[in-house]
DNA sequence: AGATTCCGATACGGATCAGTTCCGTATCGA
DNA sequence: TCGATACGGAACTGATCCGTATCGGAATCT
């Protein structure tokens, strides 16, 4: 049973209960600082040992945090890392907008390199590999994380069709997944930090398209 | 410790004891069909449960066979995933070479069709996931599945380079990652079946380019 | 026949790990 | 100061699961 003092499990889709939520009631208030390093801690563990090899007595250890600490925050295991996963979806890159070239090619770039991070690197497999068993946990970060990415990536693309730049019934979908797809597929098992012109190559090689003229 | 007669864990590249080796030796020979069911158990559980979900007790349940029977063959866990992942890989599509377009759709396609299988489609991101903890797992996987499809992609790449079909500066490897991470980037998190002409939108978006002219 | 090895079944040891509970202590509002 | 809640630490429970051991019986070789 949980020792959560009269708090919902749906709240966990808010977050745990905060610091300021703790402040205009009685007692010692939660440690904002212990919080952020359980996060950490998390999100650390993740990238080290997978998804399903996080344990929480190891990431309350890393946080320096008693388990209670932990569990009076997340219930379970599936909501913390819930939680990580939300907490590290992170600031989305936004288009500068002078060209499509340069605006994918930026946006190709930090994908690439926050690929070599290997936290961001496990994200989507972790989740794909072991999300039969938190499908939560996967609908969360589909709808959180990789939408909104691929959605900017999208947008670009409907700019420059607009704009001229693309073909008019250049096929916005297709397009996407084969810019996207050669990020992931470089990164899948190659463990070396992307070469420096490998955004704008990938780019290229789909705006000039590879057949002969 | 091992209760294997007296063989050694190298042996597991080559498969486990087969029932031909034991035909020369006294006593009843091993069943070639339970290791068989073993290995097809395997598989299904690795589709259902992932990589980390996979219980051995079910996998011998499954097969209708004692743990034993199992043990006797494949002397740890680890081993048993690879000889698993081993007997997936199938046989490689073989281009047809009547021209690029019409090849490269074909592989597309066929990749596609296949992730739509839970088994296969979870395979890479299983192996990414918690490929850390199965190192030799990943290594084996890496060398007898991905690569060589990888390396069929690339080969019918460069024949249309030569055959004057594709420009002559493609770069290749962009090519190929674009074109496969395509198709990966599709079945990532969409659990519907790939629509019919999808790999071959995928291969004319690449071919024609999506620049203006 | 007798020795040997395999079979499926089941029980067990031992390790791991999620989640709980309790301890003594620290920090808040009243 | 007092009550309430938080803290880190540690012990504990209960479940899971890998791998071993043992059982009676079946298949095969000499």
């Amino acid at each position: 049973m949980r020792t959560e003092t009269g708090r919902v499990g749906a709240d966990v889709t808010a977050g745990p209960a905060t610091a300021q939520d703790a402040a205009r009631r009685p007692g010692r208030p939660r440690s904002e600082r212990a919080e952020q390093a359980i996060l950490d801690a998390t999100l650390a563990a993740i990238g080290e040992c997978g998804i399903d090899g996080v344990r929480c007595e190891d990431v309350a250890a890393r946080a320096g945090v008693g388990k209670a600490t932990l569990y009076r925050r997340w219930p379970t295991k599936e909501d913390l890392l819930i939680a990580a996963f939300a907490a590290l979806k992170g600031p989305l890159p936004q288009p500068r907008g002078e060209s499509v070239r340069a605006d994918l090619t930026a946006m190709l770039d930090a994908m690439a390199r926050s690929a070599d991070d290997p936290r961001y690197a496990r994200q989507f497999a972790l989740l794909h590999g072991e999300g039969q068993r938190y499908p939560r946990l996967v609908a969360r970060y589909i709808e959180q994380v990789v939408e909104p990415r691929r959605e900017l990536i999208r947008s670009v693309l409907r700019r420059g069709v607009e704009s001229g730049e693309l073909r008019p019934d250049t096929d916005v979908e297709i397009a996407m997944l084969a810019l996207t797809g050669a990020v992931m597929a470089r990164g899948r098992h190659d463990t070396t930090p992307a070469a420096p012109g490998f955004a704008a190559r990938v780019v290229d090689e789909l705006l000039r398209g590879i057949a002969a003229r």
